[in-house]
DNA sequence: GTCTATAGAAGGATAGAC
DNA sequence: GTCTATCCTTCTATAGAC
Protein backbone atom coordinates (compact mmCIF):
# COMPACT_ATOMS: atom_id res chain seq x y z
CA UNK A 1 0.00 0.00 0.00
CA UNK A 2 1.43 3.36 -0.95
CA UNK A 3 -0.10 4.87 2.35
CA UNK A 4 2.13 2.52 4.49
CA UNK A 5 5.01 2.62 2.09
CA UNK A 6 5.06 6.12 2.48
CA UNK A 7 4.64 5.78 6.89
CA UNK A 8 7.89 3.42 6.67
CA UNK A 9 10.03 5.43 4.28
CA UNK A 10 9.56 7.99 6.73
CA UNK A 11 9.79 5.87 9.93
CA UNK A 12 13.29 5.16 8.38
CA UNK A 13 14.00 8.78 7.37
CA UNK A 14 13.36 9.96 10.76
CA UNK A 15 15.62 7.56 12.49
CA UNK A 16 18.54 8.43 10.25
CA UNK A 17 18.15 11.99 10.97
CA UNK A 18 18.33 11.39 14.55
CA UNK A 19 21.59 8.91 13.89
CA UNK A 20 23.35 10.78 11.42
CA UNK A 21 23.00 13.61 13.52
CA UNK A 22 24.15 12.43 16.77
CA UNK A 23 26.98 9.92 15.16
CA UNK A 24 27.67 11.81 12.01
CA UNK A 25 28.36 9.59 8.52
CA UNK A 26 31.10 7.15 9.73
CA UNK A 27 30.28 6.98 13.06
CA UNK A 28 26.26 5.84 12.09
CA UNK A 29 25.62 2.26 11.80
CA UNK A 30 22.58 0.93 9.46
CA UNK A 31 21.85 -1.72 12.84
CA UNK A 32 20.86 1.59 15.01
CA UNK A 33 19.43 3.01 12.24
CA UNK A 34 16.74 -0.30 11.57
CA UNK A 35 16.26 -0.81 15.20
CA UNK A 36 15.28 3.09 16.10
CA UNK A 37 13.02 2.43 12.97
CA UNK A 38 11.72 -0.61 14.64
CA UNK A 39 12.47 -2.57 11.30
CA UNK A 40 15.42 -4.55 10.21
CA UNK A 41 18.68 -3.41 7.67
CA UNK A 42 17.31 -5.49 4.50
CA UNK A 43 14.11 -2.78 4.43
CA UNK A 44 16.67 0.32 5.21
CA UNK A 45 18.25 -1.26 1.68
CA UNK A 46 15.04 -1.73 -0.02
CA UNK A 47 14.67 1.56 0.07
CA UNK A 48 17.56 3.34 0.14
CA UNK A 49 20.11 1.25 -1.28
CA UNK A 50 23.11 2.09 0.04
CA UNK A 51 24.02 4.07 3.36
CA UNK A 52 25.54 7.05 1.39
CA UNK A 53 21.80 7.11 -0.34
CA UNK A 54 20.38 7.40 2.64
CA UNK A 55 22.58 9.89 4.30
CA UNK A 56 22.33 12.37 0.88
CA UNK A 57 18.86 12.24 1.59
CA UNK A 58 18.95 12.98 4.87
CA UNK A 59 21.50 15.76 4.68
CA UNK A 60 20.18 17.83 1.86
CA UNK A 61 17.05 17.88 3.58
CA UNK A 62 18.44 19.28 6.95
CA UNK A 63 20.73 21.32 5.04
CA UNK A 64 18.42 23.17 3.29
CA UNK A 65 16.39 23.77 6.25
CA UNK A 66 19.44 24.88 8.15
CA UNK A 67 20.02 27.63 5.36
CA UNK A 68 16.82 28.72 4.38
CA UNK A 69 16.29 29.87 7.52
CA UNK A 70 18.58 32.99 6.51
CA UNK A 71 16.11 33.38 3.93
CA UNK A 72 13.63 36.25 5.58
CA UNK A 73 16.94 38.46 6.29
CA UNK A 74 16.70 39.10 2.31
CA UNK A 75 13.03 39.24 1.99
CA UNK A 76 11.21 40.69 5.37
CA UNK A 77 10.17 44.66 5.21
CA UNK A 78 12.12 45.91 8.21
CA UNK A 79 14.41 48.25 9.24
CA UNK A 80 17.61 46.75 9.47
CA UNK A 81 18.09 47.41 13.05
CA UNK A 82 14.55 45.44 13.84
CA UNK A 83 15.88 43.17 11.21
CA UNK A 84 18.28 41.78 13.00
CA UNK A 85 16.50 41.86 16.34
CA UNK A 86 14.06 39.28 14.11
CA UNK A 87 17.14 37.01 12.76
CA UNK A 88 18.62 36.36 15.92
CA UNK A 89 15.85 35.94 17.71
CA UNK A 90 14.16 33.20 14.78
CA UNK A 91 17.15 31.94 14.22
CA UNK A 92 18.02 30.90 17.73
CA UNK A 93 14.46 29.78 18.77
CA UNK A 94 14.94 27.37 15.45
CA UNK A 95 17.92 25.77 17.18
CA UNK A 96 16.87 25.99 20.05
CA UNK A 97 14.04 22.88 18.54
CA UNK A 98 17.12 21.78 16.74
CA UNK A 99 20.53 21.24 18.74
CA UNK A 100 22.54 19.17 16.95
CA UNK A 101 21.64 21.04 13.45
CA UNK A 102 24.89 23.12 12.95
CA UNK A 103 27.14 21.04 14.12
CA UNK A 104 26.18 17.84 11.68
CA UNK A 105 25.83 20.39 9.35
CA UNK A 106 29.47 22.28 9.76
CA UNK A 107 31.06 19.02 10.07
CA UNK A 108 29.92 16.97 7.18
CA UNK A 109 30.66 19.79 4.96
CA UNK A 110 34.05 20.00 6.56
CA UNK A 111 34.54 16.63 5.61
CA UNK A 112 33.28 16.28 2.19
CA UNK A 113 32.49 20.04 0.55
CA UNK A 114 31.47 18.47 -2.65
CA UNK A 115 28.45 17.38 -0.80
CA UNK A 116 27.15 20.97 -0.49
CA UNK A 117 28.40 22.27 -3.46
CA UNK A 118 25.39 21.42 -5.48
CA UNK A 119 23.37 22.78 -3.58
CA UNK A 120 24.95 26.03 -3.02
CA UNK A 121 26.41 26.82 -5.89
CA UNK A 122 23.96 28.13 -7.94
CA UNK A 123 22.65 30.67 -4.96
CA UNK A 124 24.52 34.36 -6.38
CA UNK A 125 25.67 35.35 -3.01
CA UNK A 126 27.30 38.28 -4.32
CA UNK A 127 23.36 39.72 -5.92
CA UNK A 128 21.62 38.27 -2.64
CA UNK A 129 23.80 40.56 -0.15
CA UNK A 130 24.02 43.22 -2.27
CA UNK A 131 20.34 43.11 -1.95
CA UNK A 132 20.55 44.05 1.76
CA UNK A 133 22.90 46.95 0.63
CA UNK A 134 19.86 48.16 -1.77
CA UNK A 135 17.07 47.49 0.87
CA UNK A 136 18.21 49.54 3.29
CA UNK A 137 19.99 52.36 1.41
CA UNK A 138 18.12 55.08 2.75
CA UNK A 139 19.05 54.42 6.45
CA UNK A 140 23.04 53.09 5.54
CA UNK A 141 24.31 56.69 6.39
CA UNK A 142 23.52 55.13 10.12
CA UNK A 143 25.64 52.50 9.89
CA UNK A 144 29.12 51.12 8.96
CA UNK A 145 28.22 48.80 6.34
CA UNK A 146 29.91 48.64 2.35
CA UNK A 147 30.11 46.13 0.30
CA UNK A 148 33.54 45.73 1.34
CA UNK A 149 32.88 44.39 4.68
CA UNK A 150 29.56 42.77 4.26
CA UNK A 151 31.07 39.25 4.27
CA UNK A 152 33.14 40.19 7.25
CA UNK A 153 29.51 41.60 9.24
CA UNK A 154 27.22 38.75 7.90
CA UNK A 155 29.58 35.72 9.12
CA UNK A 156 30.21 37.55 12.43
CA UNK A 157 25.94 37.91 12.77
CA UNK A 158 26.21 33.84 11.56
CA UNK A 159 29.09 33.12 13.87
CA UNK A 160 27.30 34.87 16.66
CA UNK A 161 24.00 32.84 16.13
CA UNK A 162 25.21 29.10 15.24
CA UNK A 163 28.79 29.20 17.00
CA UNK A 164 27.47 28.52 20.57
CA UNK A 165 25.27 25.35 19.13
CA UNK A 166 28.13 24.36 17.56
CA UNK A 167 30.41 24.12 19.74
CA UNK A 168 28.21 23.46 22.78
CA UNK A 169 29.68 20.51 23.99
CA UNK A 170 32.66 22.78 25.13
CA UNK A 171 30.54 25.56 26.35
CA UNK A 172 28.46 23.58 28.81
CA UNK A 173 31.67 22.50 30.58
CA UNK A 174 32.75 25.48 31.22
CA UNK A 175 29.26 27.24 31.86
CA UNK A 176 28.42 24.33 34.54
CA UNK A 177 32.02 25.25 36.33
CA UNK A 178 30.96 28.86 36.01
CA UNK A 179 27.63 28.55 37.04
CA UNK A 180 25.90 29.30 34.00
CA UNK A 181 22.84 27.31 32.65
CA UNK A 182 23.14 26.68 28.63
CA UNK A 183 19.82 27.53 28.09
CA UNK A 184 18.95 30.89 29.98
CA UNK A 185 22.47 31.92 28.27
CA UNK A 186 20.74 31.07 24.86
CA UNK A 187 17.69 32.77 25.69
CA UNK A 188 19.68 36.09 26.68
CA UNK A 189 21.97 35.69 23.69
CA UNK A 190 18.72 36.62 21.32
CA UNK A 191 19.03 39.67 22.67
CA UNK A 192 22.49 39.98 23.47
CA UNK A 193 24.22 39.38 20.29
CA UNK A 194 21.41 41.80 18.56
CA UNK A 195 22.76 44.54 20.60
CA UNK A 196 26.21 43.84 20.28
CA UNK A 197 26.19 43.66 16.53
CA UNK A 198 23.87 47.05 16.34
CA UNK A 199 26.00 48.60 18.80
CA UNK A 200 29.18 47.31 16.59
CA UNK A 201 28.03 48.37 12.93
CA UNK A 202 26.42 51.80 14.22
CA UNK A 203 28.41 54.90 13.46
CA UNK B 1 67.24 1.97 20.27
CA UNK B 2 65.29 4.83 22.82
CA UNK B 3 66.86 7.27 20.27
CA UNK B 4 65.20 5.38 16.80
CA UNK B 5 62.12 4.62 18.98
CA UNK B 6 61.23 7.98 19.64
CA UNK B 7 61.60 9.02 15.98
CA UNK B 8 58.78 5.72 15.39
CA UNK B 9 56.60 7.13 18.10
CA UNK B 10 56.58 10.37 16.90
CA UNK B 11 56.61 9.34 13.02
CA UNK B 12 53.15 7.83 13.73
CA UNK B 13 51.77 10.16 16.18
CA UNK B 14 52.24 13.00 13.46
CA UNK B 15 50.62 10.57 11.14
CA UNK B 16 48.24 10.10 13.12
CA UNK B 17 47.41 14.02 13.89
CA UNK B 18 46.37 14.39 10.05
CA UNK B 19 44.31 11.58 9.71
CA UNK B 20 42.34 12.19 13.17
CA UNK B 21 42.19 16.08 12.35
CA UNK B 22 41.03 14.78 8.75
CA UNK B 23 38.38 12.23 8.97
CA UNK B 24 37.73 12.03 12.73
CA UNK B 25 37.67 9.39 15.26
CA UNK B 26 35.01 6.90 13.52
CA UNK B 27 36.41 8.02 10.24
CA UNK B 28 39.93 7.58 10.83
CA UNK B 29 41.38 4.30 9.47
CA UNK B 30 44.32 2.40 11.52
CA UNK B 31 45.93 1.15 7.87
CA UNK B 32 45.28 4.79 6.59
CA UNK B 33 47.83 6.11 9.44
CA UNK B 34 50.16 2.79 9.10
CA UNK B 35 50.54 4.39 5.16
CA UNK B 36 50.77 7.50 6.35
CA UNK B 37 53.60 6.82 8.77
CA UNK B 38 55.51 4.85 6.65
CA UNK B 39 54.69 1.56 8.76
CA UNK B 40 52.49 -1.01 9.08
CA UNK B 41 49.61 -1.56 11.52
CA UNK B 42 50.86 -3.72 13.81
CA UNK B 43 53.58 -1.40 14.58
CA UNK B 44 50.74 1.12 15.89
CA UNK B 45 49.42 -1.61 18.29
CA UNK B 46 52.82 -2.01 19.68
CA UNK B 47 53.20 1.62 20.16
CA UNK B 48 49.56 2.58 21.29
CA UNK B 49 47.78 -1.01 22.10
CA UNK B 50 44.64 0.35 20.54
CA UNK B 51 43.40 2.86 18.17
CA UNK B 52 41.24 4.31 21.27
CA UNK B 53 44.41 5.12 22.93
CA UNK B 54 46.13 6.50 19.92
CA UNK B 55 42.90 9.06 19.55
CA UNK B 56 43.42 9.95 23.16
CA UNK B 57 47.09 11.01 23.11
CA UNK B 58 46.67 12.82 19.93
CA UNK B 59 43.22 14.29 20.66
CA UNK B 60 44.60 15.24 24.36
CA UNK B 61 47.98 16.91 22.70
CA UNK B 62 45.48 19.60 20.30
CA UNK B 63 43.22 19.98 22.47
CA UNK B 64 46.14 21.38 25.35
CA UNK B 65 47.16 23.32 21.84
CA UNK B 66 44.09 24.71 21.49
CA UNK B 67 43.01 25.64 24.80
CA UNK B 68 46.30 26.92 25.92
CA UNK B 69 45.92 29.79 23.26
CA UNK B 70 43.52 31.95 25.12
CA UNK B 71 46.09 31.64 28.55
CA UNK B 72 47.50 35.08 27.40
CA UNK B 73 44.33 36.75 27.84
CA UNK B 74 44.91 36.32 31.63
CA UNK B 75 48.48 37.43 31.84
CA UNK B 76 49.77 39.66 29.39
CA UNK B 77 49.90 43.37 30.80
CA UNK B 78 48.16 44.98 28.33
CA UNK B 79 44.80 47.53 28.31
CA UNK B 80 41.46 45.56 27.55
CA UNK B 81 42.16 47.04 24.13
CA UNK B 82 45.34 46.27 23.45
CA UNK B 83 44.25 42.45 24.75
CA UNK B 84 41.57 42.18 22.93
CA UNK B 85 43.81 43.21 20.01
CA UNK B 86 46.14 40.77 20.19
CA UNK B 87 43.99 37.95 20.68
CA UNK B 88 42.79 38.22 17.63
CA UNK B 89 45.85 38.86 16.31
CA UNK B 90 47.36 35.54 17.96
CA UNK B 91 44.75 33.22 18.03
CA UNK B 92 43.92 33.93 14.25
CA UNK B 93 47.47 33.72 13.71
CA UNK B 94 47.76 30.08 15.43
CA UNK B 95 44.53 28.69 13.42
CA UNK B 96 45.85 29.59 9.49
CA UNK B 97 48.58 27.00 10.91
CA UNK B 98 46.40 24.68 12.38
CA UNK B 99 42.72 25.16 10.17
CA UNK B 100 41.63 21.90 11.04
CA UNK B 101 41.75 22.14 14.70
CA UNK B 102 38.65 24.07 15.38
CA UNK B 103 36.52 21.95 13.95
CA UNK B 104 38.08 18.93 14.58
CA UNK B 105 38.12 19.63 18.27
CA UNK B 106 34.35 20.71 18.36
CA UNK B 107 33.66 17.59 16.61
CA UNK B 108 34.83 15.02 18.46
CA UNK B 109 33.58 16.69 22.16
CA UNK B 110 30.19 16.92 20.81
CA UNK B 111 30.67 13.25 20.06
CA UNK B 112 32.12 12.60 23.38
CA UNK B 113 31.66 15.51 25.77
CA UNK B 114 33.33 12.70 28.62
CA UNK B 115 36.85 12.67 26.79
CA UNK B 116 37.40 16.70 27.31
CA UNK B 117 35.98 16.88 31.01
CA UNK B 118 38.98 15.61 32.92
CA UNK B 119 40.66 18.15 30.81
CA UNK B 120 38.68 21.17 31.82
CA UNK B 121 36.61 20.10 34.88
CA UNK B 122 39.47 20.83 37.36
CA UNK B 123 39.96 25.04 35.62
CA UNK B 124 38.03 27.14 37.70
CA UNK B 125 36.33 29.51 35.43
CA UNK B 126 34.43 31.64 37.72
CA UNK B 127 37.61 33.17 38.99
CA UNK B 128 39.81 32.80 36.14
CA UNK B 129 37.22 35.06 34.34
CA UNK B 130 36.56 37.28 37.65
CA UNK B 131 40.61 37.74 37.29
CA UNK B 132 39.84 39.85 33.87
CA UNK B 133 37.08 41.69 35.79
CA UNK B 134 39.84 42.58 38.52
CA UNK B 135 43.12 43.28 36.44
CA UNK B 136 41.02 46.22 34.58
CA UNK B 137 39.04 47.08 36.89
CA UNK B 138 40.47 50.84 36.24
CA UNK B 139 39.48 51.35 33.11
CA UNK B 140 36.10 49.24 33.51
CA UNK B 141 34.44 52.34 33.58
CA UNK B 142 34.50 52.77 30.07
CA UNK B 143 32.88 49.32 28.82
CA UNK B 144 29.99 47.35 29.46
CA UNK B 145 31.32 44.72 31.38
CA UNK B 146 29.82 42.78 34.24
CA UNK B 147 30.04 39.46 35.93
CA UNK B 148 26.55 38.85 34.16
CA UNK B 149 27.51 39.60 30.80
CA UNK B 150 30.75 38.04 31.09
CA UNK B 151 30.17 34.79 29.75
CA UNK B 152 28.25 36.27 26.37
CA UNK B 153 31.22 38.36 25.53
CA UNK B 154 33.70 35.60 26.50
CA UNK B 155 31.84 32.90 24.12
CA UNK B 156 31.56 35.95 21.48
CA UNK B 157 34.74 36.77 21.32
CA UNK B 158 35.87 33.29 20.51
CA UNK B 159 33.28 32.43 18.24
CA UNK B 160 34.54 35.21 15.98
CA UNK B 161 37.52 33.88 16.13
CA UNK B 162 37.19 30.26 15.88
CA UNK B 163 33.91 30.13 13.98
CA UNK B 164 35.10 31.18 10.29
CA UNK B 165 37.44 28.16 10.63
CA UNK B 166 35.47 25.58 12.12
CA UNK B 167 32.56 26.26 9.04
CA UNK B 168 35.39 27.13 6.54
CA UNK B 169 33.91 24.39 4.05
CA UNK B 170 30.78 26.76 4.26
CA UNK B 171 32.57 30.23 3.72
CA UNK B 172 34.58 29.17 1.03
CA UNK B 173 31.48 28.09 -0.98
CA UNK B 174 29.68 31.49 -0.36
CA UNK B 175 33.10 33.85 -0.39
CA UNK B 176 34.15 31.33 -3.73
CA UNK B 177 30.65 32.35 -4.70
CA UNK B 178 30.94 35.99 -4.01
CA UNK B 179 34.50 36.74 -5.16
CA UNK B 180 36.06 36.23 -2.00
CA UNK B 181 39.83 34.87 -0.97
CA UNK B 182 39.64 32.79 2.32
CA UNK B 183 42.76 33.82 2.87
CA UNK B 184 42.38 37.29 2.39
CA UNK B 185 39.47 37.73 4.52
CA UNK B 186 41.26 35.60 7.16
CA UNK B 187 43.80 38.20 7.35
CA UNK B 188 41.26 41.07 7.60
CA UNK B 189 39.49 39.33 10.37
CA UNK B 190 42.30 39.75 13.03
CA UNK B 191 41.30 43.64 12.92
CA UNK B 192 37.96 43.29 12.15
CA UNK B 193 36.99 41.13 14.80
CA UNK B 194 39.62 43.56 17.30
CA UNK B 195 37.41 46.63 15.65
CA UNK B 196 33.94 45.01 16.21
CA UNK B 197 34.47 43.77 19.53
CA UNK B 198 35.82 47.03 21.01
CA UNK B 199 33.39 49.29 19.29
CA UNK B 200 30.42 46.99 20.74
CA UNK B 201 31.27 46.80 24.59
CA UNK B 202 32.57 50.65 24.46
CA UNK B 203 30.04 52.69 26.53
C1' DG C 1 6.65 -4.94 1.50
C1' DT C 2 8.97 -7.31 5.17
C1' DC C 3 11.57 -10.76 7.20
C1' DT C 4 15.73 -14.23 8.20
C1' DA C 5 19.94 -15.73 6.84
C1' DT C 6 24.19 -14.99 4.96
C1' DA C 7 27.56 -13.40 1.77
C1' DG C 8 31.55 -10.54 1.31
C1' DA C 9 34.46 -6.88 2.53
C1' DA C 10 36.77 -4.01 5.87
C1' DG C 11 38.81 -2.95 9.96
C1' DG C 12 40.93 -3.60 14.58
C1' DA C 13 43.87 -6.47 16.89
C1' DT C 14 47.23 -10.38 17.76
C1' DA C 15 50.71 -14.31 16.93
C1' DG C 16 54.97 -15.37 15.77
C1' DA C 17 59.15 -15.06 12.81
C1' DC C 18 63.18 -12.29 12.27
C1' DG D 1 61.61 -3.00 17.13
C1' DT D 2 59.55 -4.30 12.86
C1' DC D 3 57.46 -7.23 9.66
C1' DT D 4 53.98 -10.81 7.45
C1' DA D 5 50.20 -13.46 8.03
C1' DT D 6 45.97 -14.14 10.00
C1' DC D 7 42.22 -14.13 13.33
C1' DC D 8 37.81 -12.32 14.60
C1' DT D 9 34.43 -9.05 14.83
C1' DT D 10 31.70 -5.64 12.71
C1' DC D 11 29.37 -3.71 9.05
C1' DT D 12 27.26 -3.00 4.50
C1' DA D 13 24.75 -5.25 1.28
C1' DT D 14 22.17 -9.03 -1.03
C1' DA D 15 19.49 -13.56 -1.71
C1' DG D 16 15.52 -15.68 -1.15
C1' DA D 17 11.37 -17.21 1.58
C1' DC D 18 6.84 -15.53 2.87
Amino acid sequence: MSENEKLTEEKIFEAATVVFEEEGLSGARMQTIADRAGINKALLHYYFRTKDHLFEAVFTKLAKKMFSKFNPIFEKELSLEEKIRFFFREHISFMQHNPKLPGFIINEINHNPQRIKKLLSNIDFKKLWSTILEHHAHELYKYNITEENLPQIMTTIASLSVFPFAARGILEIVFNNYGVNFDKYIEDRKTFAADFVIKAITK
